[in-house]
DNA sequence: AGCACGCCGACT
DNA sequence: GTCGGCGTGCTC
């Protein structure tokens, strides 16, 4: 007998193994199978029994090992994850892998063993807490232990969450009051039964009752649109939504962007509802991601929580599924298999049949043309929960204005009043480092990577030059590169040298700066968002980080130092990008009680994109946008896949995406475009190269490069570089 | 993607 | 003499 296996390697194509006799009574589609695979041995997915043999049946290697009885993921996730490769044209078995956490991929066993419990021992229920008044970690496990009246015992799990040091643990153990345990795992599904609350619901107001009650009233797949400004309460309505579903004994998945998941988000889950929530972020080591996924896949987590990949979390009952800030770049994976979360994530609910809902207050262009033509349902928040006032725009036109490090005398005056009157100022400026070229001022001369087609940037904290393409770093040069001059200066504004002009400029006021090079610690951000919340800067300086997802009530101005650079990139979603951006910091400032301001810096302050947000805000832009993606037949409304190409060679890339343009149809339904070089020309030593498939039907997209993708894996050219398909690119970068 | 094989330069 | 650089080819 013999069975095709998907594997985890980057061929498109499965592989035809041979089952030994006593293996073929327990085989299935979908169980994981060691197989000898050249030289080594690997893991992979049973995607189909009793296969003819297409491959010559003397070199059919036998199965080593089937690794469990069932099938580890539910036939609706399966599926999903097929038709998943089919669509972004990669091998199913890397697409599987991509679905299993890190640890099955290895040969973890799927099936929950016993897990490690602290309990207290007889000396340690006896023990006075008062001893420990010196040690107060020690004070709080005890105490905790002490008070779980049944067991007093807590999983490793809710000690990590009570963020005690492992210290304090080792003490309470060498004084012999507290033991480490091996408890068998049972499944509580006692959630089910009986949804203990542990707060009630907040008062809704009109729109999000509506909200509400419409959605509660959608069985089985539906995909709906939530579109809310900032601070009109969507969370609030994901809570009676998610309510409604738990009440009914079903699961829900929520995902957010990569920057949304912090312990706040977090919390108001937990804090609403007394059920297990599994938490999924890049932050787990492999071994708690597989506890969280066998949490969720035996029904115990009733709510999974997580970033892009938590997409693929299995469900024993599922309800919901929710994708909050839904217009994120975050959900699109931009290495490997090229996937994009939210697509998934509604193809996920139609395979569950079970109702999605994309929450945003900028939605995407892609989902709202499905909104608008009625694939998905939309619904409108445009109140403010809460009394919050409407923020005051304004332009500054900066043309011919003396700057002091890109900033204006009006910004800076602005920001004085804010600052004088005890509030606190963002400044939202898209570039990190010092300056983000080095200049000679006597021969004019900019340095450049020597990698890329790249200028380094300058980061003074660090001394060091660096190109933020390829992570290449030198120390500052003292003389330039060209003439041996030593005058060499910053050229352009980055998010250091605003930090430190700032301090000069308002010396009586802190500055804290937020971006990659100041949280690039664990759990750094989190102190300074902490600061920040507690008042100890006034003045908050920051890239795209401090933009998303995080509000700040005492924030009443914010400053955008330079927008002409975002807005006139060669890509064609950096409008959207860019309204999207202003929006969320709009929604940042201000709250109830102190009215907030927006200033935007420009050379073109007649700008139409700019015009039009400003006058009319986030929706109507991007219902324009929408009519100018069409007349330039881009997405959404035609379908794009771009192929990227590398060598050493720019000819040899060149070579092969001609030889692939030959291959795809051009009419007029069907357009190539290409070869062009990328927009980075040269990236770490290595010319890059694309070329652009569109066609006006998806269906025209899938069928044409089906076709012509088996003939460009068989092009010789293709030996001399390394290519990759991504469909639905996000950026042209 | 890995991993082996194979063919040329600078080291004990 | 060998160690090791990465180009090329193969994986049921």
């Amino acid at each position: 007998m013999f069975v095709e296996v998907a594997l985890p390697v980057p061929l498109r194509q499965n592989f035809t193994y041979q089952l030994k006799a006593e293996q073929q009574t327990q085989v299935k589609v979908g169980l994981r199978v060691k197989v000898p695979f050249g030289p080594r041995q690997q893991i992979g997915l049973i995607t189909k029994l009793n296969v003819e043999c297409q491959f010559d049946t003397s070199k059919v290697k036998p199965v080593t090992e089937i690794l469990e009885h069932e099938p580890l993921i539910p036939e609706s996730l399966f599926k999903l994850t097929l038709w998943a490769a089919r669509y972004y044209f990669c091998s199913q078995g890397q697409m599987l892998s991509q679905a299993l956490p890190v640890a099955l991929r290895k040969g973890e066993d799927a099936a929950p063993k016993s897990i490690t419990h602290l309990a207290l021992t007889s000396a340690g229920l006896e023990a006075e807490l008062n001893v420990l008044n010196r040690a107060p970690a020690q004070k709080r496990l005890l105490q905790k232990l002490q008070q779980e009246s049944n067991s007093h015992s807590i999983t490793m799990d809710e000690f990590n969450a009570l963020e005690l040091s492992k210290a304090a643990l080792k003490a309470l153990q060498d004084k012999g009051w507290v033991e480490k345990k091996q408890v068998e795992v049972s499944i509580d599904l006692s959630w089910r039964q009986q949804l203990v609350m542990n707060e009630s619901a907040h008062k809704l107001n009109k729109q999000q009752a509506v909200a509400v009650s419409v959605l509660n009233q959608q069985q089985g797949y539906h995909c709906t649109l939530l579109e809310g400004i900032t601070g009109s309460g969507k969370t609030e309505v994901y809570l009676n939504v998610l309510e409604n579903v738990l009440k009914q004994g079903k699961q829900a998945l929520i995902l957010v962007p990569e920057i949304g998941l912090t312990p706040q988000t977090i919390n108001r889950f937990k804090r609403r509802f007394d059920v297990h929530v599994a938490v999924i972020h890049s932050g787990l080591t492999d071994n708690q991601r597989l506890d969280a996924w066998r949490l969720a896949r035996s029904g115990q987590a009733a709510i999974i929580i997580g970033t892009r990949s938590a997409l693929f979390t299995p469900m024993a009952y599922p309800g919901l599924i929710i994708l909050d800030e839904e217009h994120d770049a975050s959900f699109k994976q931009q290495e490997g298999v090229r996937y994009h979360a939210r697509d998934l994530a509604v193809m996920r609910g139609n395979y569950e049949k079970v109702p999605v809902i994309l929450g945003t207050a900028t939605p995407s262009l892609e989902t709202l043309q499905n909104a608008l033509n009625g694939r998905y349902h939309h619904i409108e928040l445009s109140e403010r929960a809460g009394k919050a006032q409407k923020v005051k725009q304004g332009l500054i036109d900066i043309r011919s204005l003396p700057l002091k490090a890109g900033m204006s005398d009006s910004l800076i005056n602005e920001m004085r009043i804010h600052l004088d009157a005890g509030n606190q100022v963002l400044l939202f400026l898209n570039r990190r480092g010092f300056a983000p070229a080095l200049l000679c001022h006597e021969c004019g001369h900019l340095h450049e990577c020597d990698r890329c087609d790249a200028f380094f940037t300058v980061h003074k904290g660090l001394n060091e030059i660096c190109c933020h393409h390829c992570g290449n770093e030198y120390a500052i040069p003292k003389q330039c590169h060209q003439c041996g001059s030593t005058m060499l200066m910053g050229q352009g504004l980055g998010t250091e040298q605003l930090e430190q002009e700032l301090e000069k400029i308002f010396p009586q006021y802190p500055v804290v700066r937020i971006d990659r090079d100041t949280t690039r610690r664990k759990g750094s951000l989190e102190k300074q968002l902490h600061a920040i919340h507690k008042g100890e800067y006034k003045i908050l300086v920051g890239t795209q980080m401090l933009a998303k997802g995080h509000h700040f009530p005492d924030v009443t101005l914010v400053g955008l130092i330079d927008v002409d650079g975002a807005l006139f990139s060669a890509d064609f979603r950096a409008p959207e990008r860019f309204a999207q951006l202003y929006t969320q910091v709009s929604g940042r400032a201000g709250r109830a009680d102190k009215p907030g301001k927006v200033l935007l810096q420009t050379h073109q302050s007649d700008n139409v994109v700019i015009r039009d947000i400003l006058k009319h805000g986030y929706h109507h832009f991007a219902k324009n946008q929408l009519t100018e993606r069409s007349q330039a037949l881009l997405p959404p409304v035609w379908h794009m896949l771009l192929i990227r190409a590398e060598a050493h060679n720019a000819q040899d890339a060149d070579d092969f995406l001609q030889a692939v343009s030959e291959l795809l149809p051009q009419n007029t339904h069907c357009e190539v475009i290409g070869p062009i070089p990328a927009p980075l020309d040269r990236k770490a030593g290595k010319y890059r190269r694309q070329l652009l498939f569109q066609t006006k039907q998806r269906n025209q997209l899938q069928a044409a490069f089906e076709q012509a993708l088996p003939q460009i894996e068989q092009l010789p050219q293709q030996k001399r570089c390394r290519w990759s398909i991504d469909r639905d690119p996000q950026d042209l970068m």
